[in-house]
Order: structure tokens, then sequence, then C-alpha cells
DNA sequence: TAATACAAATGGAACGTTCCCAATTTGGAG
DNA sequence: CTCCAAATTGGGAACGTTCCATTTGTATTA
């Protein structure tokens, strides 16, 4: 392969001096029109693209935003990771992604710190961690000045971060406003009882159950937040004999509908997240809508409009959710 | 925040030259065991982490795998993303991903080539694509000895990349054989006609009803391979009155299955991918398993090895799948 | 016309490595 | 003690940018 033309070779064949060059491709004041004409033409006739290593080797920063997806297997987390890179793509930003391995063995959830390394080695701008990490050590030398976002979680460890994310408390609302009408009266909360989200979502439906004075019962998916878990949850519930179960997210809710199917017994399941799969035909769960597009624009206003990352500094945005109401919980059967 | 630690503050620390400091970050041979430790415990207490830039633009290339996603929203593709980075993460080789935003408006999939041209900007030593991108034009300026690796695509364009993908002639033989056994007569085949994958599948299907001696019959999705189109295309076939349905994929497969549930139809389905959903109980697809480990493994071993990659150059590999017998297929309704 | 101001363009230093090479030290074997 | 190879050193030149202090150019004003 031939040698990648460089800044020189440009302003050599434009006819002008690098730093001219440099500029061109940097800002758009102080240039005159007619130079910055020259220099494109040159640049694109060699088929030059700025060297991103001696950009940033130089300059500290090469102005792209870290992504760090906490689970690839989230449907939900890649689907907004991807909504994200563009919104931010439409602005001229690029993102780069990195994923930290959580390995989920006997629901001990591990994070291997390289990958996140790595993506800081290449001084990112700034960080959008998409999803709850478990374990922030990997975040232990980060920089005091790298904005950090989070989305789609409580952000735990990283006091400086700003967490964007949904109000459970109106999830749950919408949830049980929805049951309640429906004449519901034996309700049954089915989710994971660790930290962050898992304890959020529960407590915010503990309160809600106290304030539609609902007697509070739950069963508990250990650390776990899959369909597995939520086919054994399920048949324990049953147990109790529900006439509703809300379900931590529309996994532990596919998993539920399972447990019912299998016992075929009629109960109202609603999930969280409105992932694909639940607008199927014969899922059709009613679910928890998660705004994401409002979401992404809060994140990219925060990471790009610096007053407002410092205003919101260690604080946390909450976006209003939407009930999507399917036959899971009015068609029983 | 501190100045990062260079190698001159470990040398320093250390008491030795910056060469030698430069060497034990480098490679095995030609440093004492004794100086090695002294740097090493030198470069911990500073927190030195070598400046990738810095190596990168010097050296030319930095050794990690540059992966490309076709889609962030096929978990098929996240997924094996995410098996071929653990893969390599155990081999110690740090992997980068990107995603080229296909926007899929209109049937018309197009791919932004700005996010591949940043992962080809930060020079990858080896380039895994994951999926099939219908326009190619990104990788035209592609370093002429740069290894790529393309999975669960043929290889289109690129000439000299190595394909690595399931063998769909097996996976059509095994439906076959599994649903003439069941004593299916009218099979009609549903999937999209475009290019690649699509094309490859497709005429797999056809050769193998021929040799079947099955009566040729098939609907087409258009472009398309989602589940919005296997429900239309599911509807459609329904007329031909078939007691079988071969979809292309599990997401038309799950369309073609809301279409059977909605006109209250009996037929068997088939998917492709065994993806998540295909073995909730209330879906139970009947589906072929693409062997991810061993695609993975061939991954792994091209990219790692340079005479397996050279010996493979231009050619594709066939990796053996299996067929997942579930409900779909054989208790209908 | 000369003085001034400001925009446009320039040249060189610096960023932290790697690569190269010649020079020096060390350690073990003969 | 001598010799040789291995280990270590030191320095300088890249790599391709960005940053900074200057210089050059052009237009405006007195």
């Amino acid at each position: 392969m031939a040698k990648r033309p460089t800044i020189h070779d440009v302003a050599e064949r434009a006819g002008v001096s690098k730093s001219l060059v440099a500029l061109v491709f940097k800002s758009d004041s102080g240039v005159s029109q007619k130079r910055r004409e020259i220099v494109l033409k040159a640049a694109k006739e060699l088929g030059y693209t700025p060297n991103a290593f001696a950009s940033a080797l130089r300059s500290g920063n090469n102005g792209f935003v870290g992504i760090v997806i906490a689970d690839f297997h989230n449907p939900l987390f890649t689907e907004f990771a991807d909504l994200a890179r563009q919104a931010f793509a439409a602005k001229g930003i690029f993102c780069f992604f990195a994923t930290s391995s959580i390995s989920n063995i006997d629901g001990v959830e591990k994070i291997d710190p390289v990958p996140i390394q790595h993506l800081l080695d290449l001084k990112p701008s700034s960080l959008l961690i998409v999803g709850g990490l478990v374990d922030h050590t990997p975040f232990k030398n980060i920089p005091e000045d790298l904005p950090v976002v989070q989305v789609l979680s409580s952000k735990g460890a990283l006091r400086k971060a700003v967490s964007v994310r949904s109000n459970d408390d109106t999830a749950m609302k919408q949830i049980l406003d929805h049951l309640l009408t429906l004449g519901h009266k034996n309700i049954v909360y089915i989710g994971p009882e660790s930290e962050r989200v898992a304890k959020d979502r529960r407590s915010a439906y503990e309160n809600q159950a106290k304030l539609h004075k609902v007697k509070l019962s739950t069963v508990s998916t250990g650390l776990a937040r899959t369909e597995a878990a939520g086919l054994i949850a399920g048949l324990e519930a049953l147990k109790l004999k529900p006439t509703a179960m809300v379900c931590f997210n529309d996994n532990v809710a596919f998993g539920v509908q399972d447990a019912l199917a299998r016992a075929n017994h009629k109960v109202a399941v609603t999930g969280y997240d409105n992932t694909f799969f639940s607008s199927l035909e014969r899922v059709s769960l009613t679910t928890i809508d998660q705004d994401k597009e409002s979401i992404v624009s809060q994140v990219v206003w925060l990471l790009t409009d610096n007053n407002a990352l410092k205003k919101y500094q260690g604080k946390e945005i909450f976006i209003e959710p939407g009930l999507v109401v399917r036959n899971s919980s009015t068609k029983l059967g």
C-alpha cells in the first residue's frame, strides 16, 4: 500500500504552508475562501485524511465520545447506544464502543476493566455509559475533568457523573393505575433485588403500591433479570394465587409468561422496556416504553454543552416513560 | 488532573534508561528478570500506561482488531461480536467496535462510511466484519495488506477477505429432512431475494428442494428480513394452503407465526439463527443453530495466524450448523 | 501617502513513543 | 584473568499533527 499522504503533501500540492492546511481541517474562521478551496481540492486529489494519532498525541484529545455498553446482550442497551451514535454523528461527533464482558456466571457479574482502560487510553473527550456497571473499579483513574453521563441506570460510584434515566415512580404508577382499573386486587411484583436499578425500581413499586393501597407482595429473582429467572420466579409466584404480576423487565416477564403457559394459568403480566419482542402477537406484552429519543437528546445536550453538564454534575435527570397496553394484561389467554 | 507519567518518568524512578523501559513494555526477550521487575514496579507506582497515540503514531500499528458490526439491531450480530471480543481478549488482543448505521428506510439499506473510516484511521492490525454490508464503498481505500475476515455473510466486493459462515445447504437439508419425516408435502419458502446471504440461502433451499423432490414454492419478503415483512408474507403464503413454511430467519418466522395466529391456521414453521427468543415457550420455534463457537475459533485462528489467512485469502469457510427442533414444527397450535 | 489595524498565513517547537546504532557494562565460561 | 555474548545505555531522528509567536498581506483611516 502506498504511504498515506500527510498534511505536508497536501500543503506542497496546494502551494501553501502546512499550518494553513491544519487550519482548514480544524476550524472555520481565519482562512480565506480561496485558499480553503485550494487546500480542500488538493486534499481530495491526494485522498488525504488526518492522522488521528498524531492529532491526538499533540492535542491531548481527539473529540470523540466513548460509549461503554454494560451488556452487549441487552438489546435495549445496544439499540440505545446506536441511537446515541446516530445523534452524535448528526452533529459530526464520532463514537467508539467498548464493552466490558459482564460474565453472569453463578449470578455474579464481573467486569473486565481492560476494554474500558483501552477506551480511556484513546482519550475520549467524553464518556457515555449505557447501563449499570456493578463494579466501578475500572473507572478509578478516570480523568477528573472528563465529562461522564450514564444512562438507563443510576450512577453508582461515579460521583461526578450525570445520570439520565426513566422515572420508575411514573412507570409503576401507570402500571398500577392500569391494573386497578381492570379490577386486580392481588398483585405480585417479580424482580431482582440487587443494587442500583433493581433496587430503585423495586422501591418505586413499593411506594406506588402503598399510595394505591395495594397489598405488597413480592417474589425475588435473586440477582438475575433473565427469562430463565422469570420462569422460576413465576412458578413460585403462582403459589400466591395472584391475578396480576408486575415484572422488573420484559425478559423476566417473558419467563413469567412461559411459567403461566406451562401451569396453564391466566394471570395479567406487565413488563418494562418495550423490547422488540414484546410486540409480537404471541407475546403481546403490556410494558413500559422508555422514551429513548428524549433520553438521547438529553445525553447529546449534556455532552455537547459544557454548561449543561456543569449544572447537572452529580445529579440525576428523570425522563417520563409511557405505558404500552397489550393483550398480556387485557385479554388473558 | 495530574499530567500523565511518561516513559521518561518511569525510567527515572526505576533508575534505568528510557530504552530499557520501552523494551520491557514491548517484548519479552533481551531484558533480565531483575530489571524487568524494577521497571514494572516503578510503572505501577506511577500509574503509567503507555500512550497509545505516540506508540501508534511512531510504529504505525497498535495491534487491535477492528470489528465492524453491520447492524447493531441484530442480536445475532452483537452477540457474535461480543463472543469474538471475548475470544480475542483471552489472547490479550483488544477489539474496537464500530457500526455503520444501516438505515432501513423504504427497504433501502444505506451505509454511513464515516464510522468505518474512523476505525480504519485507528489503524487496526486486522478487521472483522460481522454481517453483510450491502455497499462496500467505505472499504475502497482499505490498506492492501490489512487482514480482513467477514462472518455470517458472503464477502461480496471484498476480494481478498476470508468469509466464514454457516453452510446453508446443510441447514436446508436438515430442515427438509425434518419436515418430510413429519409428512409435509406442501412447503413454502419465505424470505428476501436481495443479494448475498438472502440469495445464497434461497438457492440453497431451491437446491435441496429439488434433491428432496419437493415442489418449489416461494413467497418473497422483498428486501426486508423483519418480523413485519414476515407477517405480510405469511398472510400471502397462506393463500397457497401450505402445511409448512420455511423462513429465511427467526425474525421472519416470528412474523409468520403472528400471521398464523391472526388467521387461526395451524402450519409448521421453521426459522434460522436460533435467536434468544425462539426458545420462549410461547414461541418455541424450530430453527437452525449457527455454530458460533466454531465460527469464532476459526476467526481467531485466521486473524492470529498469518499463514492461515494467506492460505484462505479470498476463500469461503463453511461451518456446519445444527437443527433445533421445537414445537413450531411438531406440535401445531 | 503614511500609519494603523486586523485578518491571513507561516515556520518551528513540541507531544511521547519507537527505531536504530554505537558504545558501554555485566556475567559466566574457559 | 581473559574473552565473548548478552544486557543495558544514551542519544538522536522520525511519526504527523497542533500550538504559539511571528510575519506578511490587505484594507481602512487620518
